[in-house]
DNA sequence: ATGAAAACGACAATCATTTTCATTTCTGGT
DNA sequence: ACCAGAAATGAAAATGATTGTCGTTTTCAT
């Protein structure tokens, strides 16, 4: 394993969620270390291959990293101000089992994500 | 309903699936017709916002388009060949609710689609 | 016909990501 | 320690999708 690698990985780490590249990078250059932005790009893919991290999009198509593993979760987004509450469990996961199930899908992902307006706005 | 729109809606018809704002241009100009792809990706916005088409991404992030229904649904899409099932009402929708009454939200919308592996890939 | 407003599209700008390539760091063998 | 070759690094350029700009064209009500 490449010391980038291991650098990046402590990031997601610190990160506790999904976080892109260009987050990873700022991650480590705000302690002061040293890093490249390609070798952040190189470095998640490496992990990707050995699947140690996971990818998914944001609605701008900018990809998002994750630690393998990590409790995922979904997100509750206020339209107005930007407040986000990280939804963790819940029914969801049941519903796409059963879905993927239901027609014999394998190895599924699913993204969810609520917007609607908070209380204070 | 601008003209472009209209134009774009009948490609989308055409292309049967999902295609992406470049081939969308493609077909047009294939024909024949002239449009500009800004056109298309404008077209394609506006068609987003009236909620008359779906978007996603594909793997390397590329949007895709395709038409919708009326009706609010989800999507299951195979990752490797592009088979997408529509997914119409189930629990989601009572998750939302809940979730959304939990921490005081008021005019909350959902997306939620799963991406995994199809039985015959 | 005419003038305002909307739509159009060529081109430039932006932003994430990949590629290139010169330089630096690691490696094993002597 | 020394040295050559391999691997890793990162700055800068290239790429490709998408968006912004702005002058031109079309639409449409009067």
């Amino acid at each position: 394993m490449k010391k980038s690698a291991i650098r990046v990985l402590q990031s997601l780490q610190q990160a506790g969620g999904f976080a892109s590249a260009q987050e990873v990078h700022q991650l480590i250059t705000g302690k002061g270390d040293r890093i490249g932005l390609t070798t952040i790009y190189r470095a998640l893919q490496s992990l990707q291959e050995e699947k140690l991290v996971d990818v998914l999009r944001r609605e701008d198509g900018e990809a998002i990293y994750r630690l393998c593993g990590e409790a995922h979760h979904h997100h509750l987004v206020c339209k107005k101000c930007g407040r986000t509450v990280e939804i963790y469990g819940g029914a969801i996961e049941k519903w796409a089992d059963a879905v993927a199930d239901e027609y014999s899908f394998r190895e599924v992902e699913h993204s969810a994500d609520l917007f609607g307006t908070c209380s204070q706005c």
